[in-house]
DNA sequence: TTGTATGCGTTATCAT
DNA sequence: ATGATAACGCATACAA
């Protein structure tokens, strides 16, 4: 292995000098400096990340927290997307990514013991069970990280506007002539608060009435749970003309039911779904959903946490809100 | 920070002795190891994998490459699949996966330099341009590494059975009665030379007489240059029955060329696509395809990879098929 | 402009 | 069974 020595006593010189010109520094001779550099690069040398690390107490490189429940994750195609752009922000900036697991070794570790062990300079919470306390813990641990999708003290955040969102999908549904509009939404996180929070607010301002029944919980990502929500939802005395899906996939699921309803969409029942991934816009009818942004979510969380590593201390975190775009498809019939 | 030394004071005894307690060395007293221990516990240690890695030359962490051309990589369900089922296993087995990139701060470095660098202790090629020399310097440097879906010398290796799977999916066309089966192939890799060849062979072996025009190039995962390589098949004096496409999302491109041809799928023509992935159980007709079990794939990489690293010089590179699963789908008629 | 010395936290060797 | 010591490769404060 090539270390710095080698080069020094190469170019018959002190390591401290080859460090130094190799590093940049400004006191160190032109000659000296393309000599060292010549050098290192016949020999080719290459730095030691762990050595530096040791002295600098910095990686570059950034931890990254995935959801690790069911078999989302990174089969994902909103997350993966996003972590796709997380990881070319944060590559252009300097940074490596990995991901955060919860062990060390043979040893079980928490998520902050994980990224202390790692010195990660900074962490991204692309998805997680926020109300974890493990990733309580990690977000107030004083290592600079940013949330996605979530909001918490003295930590950056990305959020994609779920309240122009939603408030976007009613409007157009109600403008479509619709008012008995059903809300289908996932598990109890920020971003389902959130939505329902727009979605009574926009009917309100509509001056709709939400009957309750019409608020029906399921399980983000989960087909069967949605399709069990449109089956209490086409129960109901007064049917819904429409109903919103917490995501695209959801959707699926109580399209499933519908069909074997012998309903057809839109015919017989509009909906609408949320996500926009590449899925939507194949199927037939084409969905009408709401597309986030993933990759610029990404994109945006990289540069927001290298800026948390940079700044330090004065670090003033940003709340980031990403804009959707309304995709009209098919799927929502226009009432005479 | 606490460290080693930190506990050694408190313990009365010396870093080295600590060291050991806490590496579950046979040499150190029982009482010692359980008051070690125990104070490390209290007073919150945490390793620094750093200091570890200057000194023992292990990261207990994996590299991965992944494809950085076109918006692929990630958002490729097949590839995403193959990842989760890499850092899961991975993680079991003690490792944290990071990926490779191309950089350093501000610097360019190859592959190989990056995991120098950072001194993973081995790499998995999930997917990348085999062809590439950066790729080829990193598969021959030495480092324990496994590819998939293509084979090296003194690398493991996990390949999807592209041959049976080939021959399963044209074996069972022919058994719906097809006999001008048309061969659209992705670009020149590994992958496509092992899936044309058995398309041949196949078809040899059915006494199929293939016409040199009804084996078309395409691009994977590209649906335009698909749907550009259907046309050129419809444009024949003499059209196949039966198109089979490169992979799934192929399929779609060549969907919509046959639609605007006015041509019914599977009335006018038959086709089957490739992967398996989620959407294309979910297109109606569904999609009669081979599904690869990419979870798999990754899952025996992330096994094949810690083998090479724990056997070292003594590795015996392993060649790991992983068989798919014919799904049967709507998009192949029954010929009389 | 260059060099010397020191220490980052850990493991490993060798002595006790 | 325990400890003293050195070394891993690098960056930096300070001396020259």
């Amino acid at each position: 292995m090539v270390t710095i020595r080698a080069i020094a006593e190469r170019c018959g010189c002190s390591p401290a000098t080859v460090s130094k010109a190799l590093n940049g520094a400004p006191d160190v001779g032109h000659e000296m400096v393309r000599r060292i550099r010549a050098a290192a690069a016949e020999m080719g040398y290459i730095p030691n990340a762990a050595a530096r690390t040791l002295k600098t107490a910095r990686t570059y490189s950034f931890g990254v927290l995935f959801k690790e429940a069911s078999q989302a994750g990174l089969a994902h195609e909103f997350f993966s997307l996003m972590l796709n752009g997380f990881k070319r922000r944060a590559e252009e900036l300097g940074y490596d990514i990995s991901f955060i697991s919860s062990r060390l070794g043979e040893q079980e570790l928490t998520y902050t013991g994980h990224v202390r062990y790692r010195h990660y300079d900074g962490v991204a919470v692309i998805t997680a069970i926020y109300e974890q306390p493990q990733v309580r813990e990690l977000i107030e641990s004083g290592i600079p990280t940013v949330t996605v999708d979530d909001e918490f003290h003295g930590c950056g955040c990305v959020l994609s506007d779920n309240v122009q969102g939603v408030r976007d999908l009613v409007e157009y549904v109600y403008g479509m002539g619709h008012r008995r509009i059903a809300f289908i939404h996932g598990e109890n996180t920020a971003v389902t608060r959130i939505r329902v929070a727009s979605f009574y607010r926009t009917c309100a301002d509509l001056g709709l009435q939400v009957p309750e029944e019409y608020v029906q919980p399921a399980v983000f990502h989960d087909p069967p749970s949605s399709g069990e929500a449109t089956r209490r939802l086409m129960a109901l005395r007064s049917r819904p003309t429409c109903i919103l899906y917490p995501d695209d996939i959801s959707y699926l699921g109580g399209l499933k039911v519908l069909e074997e309803m012998g309903l057809a969409v839109p015919e017989d029942v509009s909906a609408a779904g949320y996500d926009g991934i590449f899925l939507s816009q194949l199927l037939r009818p084409r969905l009408t959903t709401m597309r986030q942004d993933a990759d610029l979510m990404g994109v945006r969380a990289a540069e927001e946490l290298a800026r948390a590593v940079s700044e330090g201390k004065a670090y003033l975190p940003a709340r980031v809100v990403i804009p959707g775009e309304l995709l009209p498809g098919q799927t929502v019939k226009r009432l005479a």
